[in-house]
RNA sequence: GGGCGGUUAGCUCAGUUGGGAGAGCAUCGGCCUUACAAGCCGAGGGUCACAGGUUCGAGCCCUGUACCGCCCA
């Protein structure tokens, strides 16, 4: 078949749309269930689906990618299921928002017509996140993609709720809860986040009914004492503790109220007598529960003053009651202070309104029995990466509370749950009940109420693969390997997948748990819409393509690490990709149709032995950080091998020979530098899926390799123990001393990089003389030599610019060519670099504590050290001397 | 207030059983050398936040301090 070739520069564009579609296309990630090998399983967080690609997407994916293609290629059965989230309160918020722009509310279109609205716009809108991750190549599954909202996944939330109900761990109870006044609906407490906002502590001065003295409370929200139903103090305050057992009554409302003792009151706080406001408060809400109080609330719903507060106060907003109340009380002469403090404030995580905590009835999950087996299966079933989160996950299921699961929206699972209206009996089903179990009425009427969107993702890993149905999918596959997830929805998500699984497959939901960092601007920011600072990655794959995005992710990935992502970075990767393309190119050029059919145990010059041990190391260091989660040191493993080894001293060494008249050299070349290039393009895949599989697929192969032109279905590359090679390692390492001793010669002396030069070395061993003679006419190509002279009694001429490797001194003659002054400051300069470093080294064997109790092997290569640094400082300064007398 | 993480080159970050401080970008100098100027060759640059401790030896382990960030109350 005809190979394409290849651009001059690599254009990842077609590139990647020709290659993501061949792979959906040929279903090339839908796995075989049938299949007997290992199996190895993700399920993707499923983004909003009201959502678009961000950085965090980015970097999630890419992870997840590099895991699944990595399994794969070790022979895994691999499936990783891809979806969306149907996000209630968001999406139903994009919706509502779109109705407003045509004058209309939900109320006017009412439930049935609403959610037929939402679901319009879920299909045509909804699906754009699920094309923003096939432009990062992520290899799911398509076939099995789901949706926490669908029929199946409905079936499953029914089947748990119900479940849940009948073991008596779903209650429905007054509870105070977090109320988002703009959203219309409880929200979780993990749904609320804490902003820091300027406040006022106001102290008020309520009375003691008595009539023995005042009590000043100081307060942030003095509105809410008109729903005051206590007065709590420490009981070790001698300040105050004579009080408790008292009443005062309370000002503008007349109620009077006891006066409570408990150790929660803050002695240093304010004044330290703390108003008691159990329906506005959570804290107040719980000592409440401990002591009886009553729970009177003067807020509705929306935020305004109800009818259970003196009349004046009735129908204002809560802010207007606020000011109200403190002109009252200032008018009774009760304000005594009012000073500025600044505290968090609870807002909605999804529209950042301040939540007003409110008492009202509500769907519950009791979570100590479930946290309890969640908790004790880490680590022995799930291990968390990095570990030090399984202590915070410790910590939260240890002070969880019970988990509000009920939403005043439209847009989510319905909650199975029917009152009859004529006996009042609560049927939970997972069928649509036609007449009451208990009095067998008709009249039958559903909650209204919906359930928390993260109710039907805890189901997530088992929901997705067809339960409550016997499936193949379970059987095989389940529990997953590996979950992959920013520590942001640790708790909304992975925790209650935990409890989940374990609850209803009696097995944990999957093996690993790896925590991956945020990702914020180069500044350290989060990055948000709003401070303008997002840097959205189909921004950057369309400027610098999805490879390149990618391989900067997994080179910024390292463990427990926030992200600082900057441009320059993506486009510092971008010309990496490059490279590799021209490396393949120069390759391609170099290679015949068919590849020689060559052992590469019969490699013999220096750089195909060398570069075979390197890449023997390579692969094994791949294999060992990808197992390790430890994605920088692919990245950087990948990355140095491929420009600093493979390209800047394999390729230019091996281009003689390849040029070349010898068959037999230039047929084992070919060998190497093929098996090279494609076992490094196999090795890149994970991170880089579309660059490699371009260029896989413009390979020649050797005779009888009928590997598929697919990259993403190809085996690990095998391990060959028998290439390694030590003594090539070190050989080189003595080539490229030379070589780059005598560049630095040139550069530093300014002579012209056009001029030849010539080069003497006097070796300081027989074997040292047979490497460098064995690669002569290398070290005069990669020096810009002409001459060049290597033997033990070699002389080198006084004027010349000279260095020492390992022993070996070089001489280039400068006769004419150099001002002396300049070679001597060299010379001085590198003499000075081995004294400084001599000194710590001599110092520590001086040392007998050193030389007594550190390994013999240290102590040994300090030994040789210091005199391989004697040797070279004795010859460095004969050179010195040598130089200094001509020029003189 | 409690918990967690961080502090290494100008910037962004690596540094896995404690044993010669690294990379990329940026900077400086020189090159269109026939795969690549998205490139090549070379150079400079660090009291590893601070103070103690353990050790023959600490960027790494322990204690404390300062500052930054996050989570929870």
């Amino acid at each position: 078949m005809s190979r394409p070739t290849l651009a001059k520069g690599y254009e990842p564009w077609d590139v990647e749309e020709k290659w993501e579609k061949h792979w959906e296309e040929n279903k090339t990630f839908t796995p075989d269930v049938e299949d007997e090998r290992d199996p190895y399983s993700i399920v993707i967080p499923p983004p909003n689906v009201t959502g678009v690609l961000h950085m965090g997407h980015g970097l999630n994916l890419t992870i997840m990618d590099i895991l699944c293609r990595f399994n794969r290629q070790q022979g895994k059965n691999v499936l990783w299921i891809p979806g969306t989230d149907h996000a209630g309160i968001a999406t139903q918020n994009v919706v509502e928002r779109r109705l407003k722009e045509e004058g209309k509310t939900r109320d006017d279109l009412g439930r049935e017509k609403f959610i037929e609205r939402v679901w319009e716009w879920k299909k045509e809108k909804g699906d754009h996140i699920l094309s923003q991750i096939r432009r990062m190549g992520a290899s799911v599954d398509w076939t099995r993609e789901a949706f926490t909202f669908d029929d199946q996944r409905a079936k499953a939330v029914r089947e748990v709720f119900v479940k849940l109900f009948e073991d008596g761990l779903i209650y429905k109870g007054d509870y105070i809860i977090n109320w988002c006044n703009r959203c219309h609906t409880a929200l979780a407490d993990d749904e609320v986040e804490h902003e820091p906002k300027p406040g006022k502590l106001h102290h008020i001065r309520y009375s003691l009914t008595d009539g023995s003295g005042d009590v000043i409370i100081a307060t942030t929200r003095p509105e809410t004492m008109l729903a005051d139903t206590a007065i709590a103090v420490n009981p070790e305050d001698d300040r105050f503790n004579h009080l408790i057992g008292k009443t005062v009554t309370v000002p503008l409302v007349g109620r009077e109220i006891p006066v409570i003792g408990d150790t929660y009151v803050d002695i240093e706080f304010g004044t330290g007598c703390l108003k008691v406001t159990p329906a506005h408060d959570m804290n107040d809400w719980e000592l409440g529960r401990k002591h009886g109080l009553e729970v009177i609330a003067i807020l509705d719903e929306q935020g305004y003053v109800n009818e259970n507060a003196p009349e004046k106060y009735r129908g204002m907003f809560k802010e207007d009651a606020r000011k109200a109340v403190m002109d009252d009380l200032e008018a009774e002469g009760r304000v005594v202070l009012v000073e500025d403090h600044d505290h968090k404030v609870g807002v909605c995580y999804r529209c950042k309104s301040v939540i007003e905590p409110h008492v009202s009835t509500q769907w519950f999950v009791s979570m100590k029995p479930l946290a309890e087996k969640a908790r004790a299966a880490v680590p022995e079933k799930t291990q968390i990466f990095p570990e030090h989160w399984t202590k915070t996950y410790y910590k939260w299921l240890d002070e969880i509370r019970d988990w509000c699961i009920s939403r005043q929206i439209w847009w989510g699972h319905r909650i199975p749950a029917w009152t009859c209206e004529d006996c009042g009996e609560l049927i939970v089903a997972k069928e649509d009940p036609t007449s009451c179990t208990k009095c067998g009425g008709s009249k039958l009427i559903q909650d209204e109420d919906v359930l928390d969107t993260w109710f039907s993702s805890a189901l997530w890993p088992f929901s997705t693969m067809g339960w409550p149905d016997d499936s193949k999918e379970l059987a095989k596959y389940y529990p997953t390997s590996c979950l992959v997830t920013g520590f942001d929805i640790l708790f909304f998500w992975v925790a209650r997948m935990m409890m989940m699984g374990l609850h209803f497959k009696q097995e944990v939901p999957f093996h690993h748990v790896y925590i991956h960092a945020l990702v914020r601007d180069e500044h350290g920011k989060k990055m948000s819409k709003s401070t303008g600072n997002v840097i959205d990655p189909l921004d950057m794959i369309k400027k610098y393509g999805a490879d390149a995005l990618r391989f900067t992710l997994a080179s910024f990935a390292a463990m427990g690490r926030d992200i600082k992502l900057s441009e320059q970075r993506i486009e510092g990767y971008r010309h990496f990709m490059n490279k590799i393309w021209n490396a393949a190119r120069f390759a391609l050029m170099n290679l015949p149709d068919t590849i020689p059919a060559v052992e590469l145990s019969k490699a013999e010059s220096l750089a195909d032995k060398w570069i075979l041990h390197r890449l023997e190391e390579v692969k094994e260091q791949v294999k060992v950080a990808t197992e390790g989660y430890r994605f920088n040191e692919i990245a950087q493993t990948l990355y140095k091998f491929v420009w600093s080894e493979f390209c800047d001293w394999y390729l230019e060494m091996v281009k003689p020979a390849l040029y070349g008249e010898d068959e037999a050299a230039k047929n084992t070349t070919r060998k190497v530098l093929w098996t090279v290039l494609s076992e490094t393009l196999i090795l890149l895949h994970p991170t880089t899926p579309f660059i490699t599989q371009e260029i896989w697929s413009a390979l020649p192969r050797p005779e009888g390799d009928d590997r598929s032109d697919d990259i993403a279905t190809l085996a690990f590359p095998e391990m060959r123990p028998e290439l390694r090679n030590p003594d090539a390692l070190a050989e080189m390492e003595l080539f490229m001393g030379v070589v780059s001793g005598v560049r630095n010669i040139r550069t530093e002396l300014l002579i012209e990089p056009a001029r030849k030069l010539d080069l003497l070395v006097r070796t300081v061993s027989e074997a040292d003389k047979v490497v460098l003679e064995a690669n002569i006419d290398l070290i005069k190509s990669l020096g810009r030599l002409e001459n060049v002279t290597i033997g033990a009694d070699v002389k080198g001429p006084k004027a010349s610019g000279s260095t020492v490797v390992q022993g070996n001194e070089i001489y280039v003659p400068l006769e004419g060519v150099v001002d002396f002054d300049a070679e001597l400051a060299r010379l001085e300069k590198n003499i000075v670099k081995i004294e400084k470093t001599r000194v710590g080294v001599e110092k520590k064997l001086g040392n007998p504590g050193f030389v007594n109790n550190a390994p013999e092997a240290v102590v040994e290569k300090e030994k040789a050290k210091l005199a391989e640094m004697d040797e070279e400082l004795a010859k460095l300064t004969q050179l010195k001397e040598r130089l200094a007398s001509v020029a003189g």
